[in-house]
DNA sequence: TAGATAATGTTGCGTTCGCAACAAATAGGC
DNA sequence: GCCTATTTGTTGCGAACGCAACATTATCTA
């Protein structure tokens, strides 16, 4: 690869853009997470796990398109669902249509436990968002971050 | 604290805007850490220290005001100060006003690899960034990005 | 259909994060 | 001044991440 001739400058707009998604996310995220764990609960992490698997059909996906979905890397989606799994929330079993792969299967526990997570989960996102954002940004953003992935 | 009523619906534009800010800038940051890696620099989480002492009056921070400005918590930014000071980077001094405080200061080596690593670092957020959002859509970014913070 | 290539998932290893508990120093209320 | 509460920073410990290397299976190509 021949390295490019890099302007040592960016546009004030750009580096302004870049110091609020490195730093601003991970804080919310973390506030989320404060309150849900003060309560008992699931880390968002886990919570979106067991989320992503209530919502597909029979509460089943394979772990390949599970970590598209989530945007989780192979190697720490693997040892997550070991997590979850050894925590009786979810199942591996192999996949039928492809002797690689495994389909990740939610369990009545994790269904269970998802779904008494969500009261907290649910206020924590309206007082750390909803207050801060109207409906209209909300969307923005929302289409201003999938325009990054 | 009494445990207040909790709907169990939210919003689906704030359902949506949370899992974009919990997805996708983890997923952009390590596209960009990748970047500047694969050519031996700094990741940004270590730039960035050295970026916002290369700013301050003298390549001076006060460590508690480092972490304010960076976001970071107060026993994660101990220990990356401890390794970049191990690097070489930054120093660690008393501070002169405050006895329980220290003065992180930036060597001529963390002034250095920090001038040598933007050019890669620049490249990486114009491609990543630059290239998938426009001006206009990066100000609005940083607008409410800041919002949450 | 044999052989090379790609996809899927796991693991060893070192790094980094997050909580809780702690020590030391300052600031405030009386 | 004195006692308490707050602020600042560190550390032990376990959880989670990221890279590189690996085994296994599927897919493509000739």
């Amino acid at each position: 690869m021949v390295a490019s001739a890099t302007k040592t400058k960016i546009a004030q707009e750009l580096e302004d853009a870049w110091v609020a998604l490195f730093r601003a996310p991970p804080a919310v995220v973390e506030r989320v997470n404060a309150r849900i764990r003060s309560e008992g609960f699931l880390t968002v992490e886990w919570y979106d796990v067991l989320w992503a698997l209530a919502r597909a059909p029979a509460g089943r996906i394979r772990q390949r398109d599970l970590g598209k979905d989530l945007l989780i890397a192979r190697y720490n989606l693997s040892r997550l669902i070991d997590r979850l799994a050894a925590e009786g929330l979810v199942e591996r079993v192999p996949c039928p249509a492809d002797a690689r792969g495994f389909d990740v299967v939610l369990t009545d526990k994790g269904r269970d436990l998802r779904a008494a997570t969500w009261p907290v989960y649910a206020q924590a996102l309206r007082e750390e968002i909803g207050s801060r954002l109207s409906t209209d940004e909300q969307c923005k953003l929302s289409r201003l971050l999938a325009k990054l992935v």
